[in-house]
DNA sequence: GCTCGAGTTCTGTTTCAACAGAAGTTTCGG
DNA sequence: CCGAAACTTCTGTTGAAACAGAACTCGAGC
C-alpha cells in the first residue's frame, strides 16, 4: 500500500507513542496501518509498506491478535491471510483497558491480598505498614470494580455518560433531587 | 530500614508490574518502599534497602519528583535530604494521569490535529483514510475532555461516583425522572 | 581555605527486547 | 507425492535503557 504523507506522519508517529505506551513500534505501526486501511491487507504488504522483515511481521501480528485487536480474515480465491483492524473505538478502548486490567492488575491484587492474609499471623510488620498495604488494596478493588460495571454498560449509555462529563455529579447524594 | 517479608513482597512486586506499566524496576521499587515507610528517608537508606547503587538512587529520585509523586523534605539537625511518597492514593492516581495525559495524549491529539489541518488541501489521501483520522481525533478529545471536567470534581464526589459504580446510567437521559 | 559529608553527573558495562534473515513447517494445487 | 507459496519459529545481531562505580560538585563547619 502506498502511504501519502500523512498517512506516513500518522504511522510513524503511532510508533513513536507506542513506545510511551508500552508497545513496541512494530505492532504500534502495524497497527496504525490495519486501522487506516480501507480493506483487511496481507502481511506481505504491511511488510513492505513499513519496511519491516516479514517474519517481524507476522510475530507482531499474532500479539496484535493475541490483544484482540486484529483479526485474521480471507478473501475468496486467495490463500493468504488478511488481517484487519478493529474500527469501532470505543470496542478498542474497552479491548485495550480488559486486557491490561487483566494483566497489570489483576496480579496486583492477588499480590496484596495474600500479603494481608500473611499479615493476620506476621508480629513483624508494623501494624501502620500492613494499614498502608490494605490501604493500596481497597483502593485498587474500588477501581477495578468500578471499571467492572462501567464496561459493561451499553456503549450508548457510556457515550452519554462521557458527553455528561462532570455534569454527572449533580446526582451524587441528590439521587431524589436531581438539578433541573 | 529492615524489609520484613511482606514488605519485601510487596516491594518486589512493585518492581516487577513496574516493567509492565512503563516504569524502570528501581523506580518502582523505591517509590513503593517510599509508600510504605512511616517516616521520610534518606537516599542512602534506600540504596541500603534495595541494594541498588547509590547514584541510581538519586536518578530515580529525581524522576520520582518530576512526577510529583515524591517530595524532598527536612529533618531538623540532619543536613540530608529525607525522602516522602504522596500517601493519598486518589491524589495518587490524579497526579499519574494527569502526568500521563501530558506526556502520551496531548501530543498525539497535536499530531491528529495537524493531519486534519493538512488533509483540507491534500488530494492524494482518500476520504475515507482522512474521516477514520477525524474519527480518532474526535475520540481522543471526547476521553481527554470528559478526564478533564472530571478531574476537577472534589474528591469526596469521586469517590460517590466510584462508589455507585454502573448505576449512574440511571440518570443518563432520564434527567427529569431519576429511578426512585 | 580545607575537609568531609551529601548529592549529582559521567562513563563504561550489562541486560534485555526488538528485529532481520535463515531455516523450518504447513498447506494447497497439480 | 512434489513443488511452491504462505506463514512461523529459530538464531544471531543490534540498539537502547538500566545500572554500578568513579569522578566530580557543592556547601557547611571548623
Amino acid at each position: 500500500m502506498r502511504l501519502t504523507p500523512i498517512m506516513e506522519r500518522y504511522v510513524l508517529h503511532w510508533g513513536e507513542m507506542g513506545q510511551r505506551w508500552g508497545v513496541n513500534r512494530s505492532v504500534a505501526q502495524i497497527h496504525a496501518l490495519l486501522y487506516l486501511s480501507p480493506r483487511p491487507i496481507t502481511a506481505e504488504e504491511v511488510a513492505e509498506t513499513l519496511g519491516l522483515a516479514r517474519s517481524n511481521v507476522s510475530t507482531s501480528l499474532k500479539e496484535l491478535q493475541g490483544w484482540q485487536l486484529v483479526t485474521l480474515t480471507h478473501v475468496l480465491g486467495d490463500r493468504r491471510d488478511h488481517f484487519e483492524s478493529k474500527k469501532d473505538l470505543w470496542e478498542l478502548l474497552l479491548t485495550i483497558v480488559e486486557e491490561r486490567k487483566r494483566r497489570e492488575i489483576d496480579p496486583t491484587l492477588t499480590m496484596l491480598r495474600q500479603c494481608m492474609l500473611e499479615a493476620e499471623e506476621d508480629k513483624e510488620t508494623p501494624a501502620e505498614i500492613k494499614e498502608r498495604i490494605g490501604k493500596m488494596l481497597g483502593f485498587i478493588e474500588t477501581l477495578s470494580d468500578w471499571y467492572v460495571q462501567v464496561s459493561r454498560l451499553p456503549k450508548s449509555t457510556l457515550v452519554a455518560l462521557m458527553k455528561m462529563g462532570g455534569k454527572v455529579a449533580r446526582f451524587v447524594g441528590r439521587r431524589h433531587r436531581p438539578a433541573a
